[in-house]
Order: structure tokens, then C-alpha cells, then sequence
DNA sequence: CAACGGACCTGCCTGC
DNA sequence: TGCAGGCAGGTCCGTT
């Protein structure tokens, strides 16, 4: 999936496209990708009109007049815009038919996404109320990574993709991150101390900056709304770099696995 | 609580 | 050529 800048990046690209339209009806192919569906969904949403796109950490929120749908692209979800008439590939899973003519396609092979409504305040749905600040907030800020990590044993980079403690960061740039502060990744979190955290705080919004400026990184499947592949849009400096030179340096960049996820960095540069 | 492993899925690549 | 195994951008859930 997209990590927090291709979310952003695909909100860039269908906010034009669907805000002001109105749902005429819903197709679904399958019963559910994370979780099932909401019962009556077509029954829900016909008629109803998306006013918003916004983005929360790495959800997607339409807002209409009633409710909210809450999207989530998983590993592997991509949205396109294209008219109901362009024949459904594989792994099409949902259109949003607009009156205008054109729909919001959702594609998702590996179905960890998911699609879910709430009449509530979405803040409030149990997926988004624990969630961290975003990176950019000023609430996000090296003393709250500081703070939040005293005494915690596990290893700093599993800590940063906690969505509790901030949101957005993904594995990608959770290493690039790292290895642009000089810090390792299996580091204790609670070892880290408050002046190298603040400079991490720069490093995450560095680097997201940079890849939501390039319009979304990244490797393999991404691509936006409009179906461009994002590929080589951001240099990453250690991602995917195993037994390449450091930047810095000239060794060879490590792997290694960490909370389950491959981790990337130079063992002479990050401490 | 915090931390960890498993689970959910499909596709693609590697190596035998 | 075929097939098993491992790995992939996320994150929820159950167990320690």
C-alpha cells in the first residue's frame, strides 16, 4: 500500500473528480475486503451526495450529506475515476456510480482495504479514535516521541509506525527516516533520547514531504488516480538497498527483520 | 499496559 | 516447466 503520501496523493487526484457529485447507485463484487460490507450499502448511499475528500492518517474520508464513507487502501488499493462502461478488471471490487456519468473505482487485490460508513463523527468510529497525531501537526513533535517512549523496550522503528504515537508513517519511510537522522533502527525506543528524536521528528516530515511532493513514492504496484505510476519519484536512500553502498558512507546497506518487516539501514551511519 | 505472533489475501520472484 | 517457499507499502486481534 500506500503509506501516508500516496493516500495523499490519490486524495489530490479524486477530490476534483467526486467532490459535488451525487451516488446513483453502488456495485460490489465481492462481499466484503477486510470486512464485510455494510448490509444495504447501495440502499445507504443512492441519492446521497459526496461533498468532501479528506484524509486521516492513512484513511480516506468522503463526506456526505448524512454520513461519512471511510476507505482504507490496505496493501494494495488503488481508487480511478472512469466511466461505469469501462469494463471491470480483475480485483474491481466496488464502483461508486456518480449521476454524472463517471464512477469511483475501487481495486484491491490483496483486500486488506476496506469500505466502511458512519452517520457519526468519523474521529469518533473506534478505527480512528485511538489514532496519533498527524506528522505535520504541531502536536506531533520530538518531545511526544520522547515522552511517550520512556521506558518502552521495543525497537524504534516498530514504535514510529505505531499509529498510536503518530500516524502515517509505513514501513517504507519508517527506515528512510531512520538512516536520514543516523539513528538504528533496533534501537530501544525508550534509549533514544529527546535532541535525536526532535531531529527524527524532522527526518519523517522531510521525507514524507518530499515523496507527497513527488506525488507518492514508490516502488512496485503504486500509482495514482489517474493510473501514473508513481516509480522513481523520491530517491530512497536505503528501502530496497540491501548490499548497495551508504550515500554517506560506501558500506553495504543492511537488511534486516524487525516487528515482522523488512528494515533497512547502514550499521556505520545509524546508531 | 506493552510486546509479540498470527491472521487476513493475492501476486510475484527465487531456487530447486 | 512446475512447484514450494518466501516476501510484499497495513493493522487488527488474541495471547503472553
Amino acid at each position: 500500500m500506500p503509506e501516508l503520501p500516496e493516500v495523499e496523493t490519490t486524495r489530490r487526484g479524486i477530490a476534483p473528480l467526486v467532490e459535488g457529485k451525487t451516488i446513483v447507485s453502488v456495485v460490489t463484487r465481492v462481499v466484503g475486503l477486510r470486512w464485510p460490507f455494510p448490509p444495504h450499502l447501495g440502499a445507504i448511499l443512492a441519492g446521497r451526495t459526496i461533498y468532501t475528500v479528506e484524509r486521516r492518517a492513512k484513511y480516506l474520508l468522503l463526506r456526505c450529506d448524512g454520513g461519512t464513507l471511510i476507505l482504507h487502501l490496505g496493501m494494495t488499493g488503488h481508487l480511478r475515476v472512469v466511466s461505469p462502461r469501462v469494463p471491470p478488471g480483475c480485483h474491481d471490487h466496488v464502483d461508486l456510480v456518480f449521476a454524472d456519468g463517471s464512477c469511483l473505482r475501487f481495486n484491491d487485490s490483496r483486500r486488506f482495504g476496506a469500505l466502511l460508513w458512519t452517520s457519526d463523527d468519523p474521529a469518533l468510529h473506534p478505527l480512528l479514535a485511538g489514532l496519533g497525531p498527524e506528522p505535520f501537526d504541531e502536536a506531533m513533535s520530538g518531545e511526544r516521541l520522547y515522552r511517550l517512549s520512556r521506558g518502552r523496550k521495543n525497537a524504534v522503528k516498530p514504535y514510529i509506525m505505531d499509529q498510536r504515537i503518530l500516524v502515517g508513517v509505513g514501513n517504507i519511510y519508517a527506515s528512510e527516516a531512520l538512516f536520514r537522522a543516523g539513528i538504528d533502527p533496533a534501537r530501544a525506543a525508550g534509549r533514544v533520547g529527546l535532541v535525536r528524536y526532535r531531529r527524527l521528528t524532522a527526518a519523517i516530515r522531510e521525507v514524507l514531504d518530499a515523496a507527497i511532493a513527488a506525488g507518492g513514492t514508490t516502488i512496485r504496484d503504486f500509482s495514482d488516480s489517474e493510473g501514473r505510476p508513481g516509480y522513481f519519484a523520491i530517491q530512497l536512500q536505503v528501502y530496497g538497498r540491501t548490499g548497495e553502498p551508504c550515500l554517506h558512507c560506501g558500506e553495504a546497506i543492511r537488511q534486516r527483520r524487525l516487528g515482522q518487516r523488512s528494515t533497512y539501514f547502514c550499521r556505520f551511519c545509524q546508531h
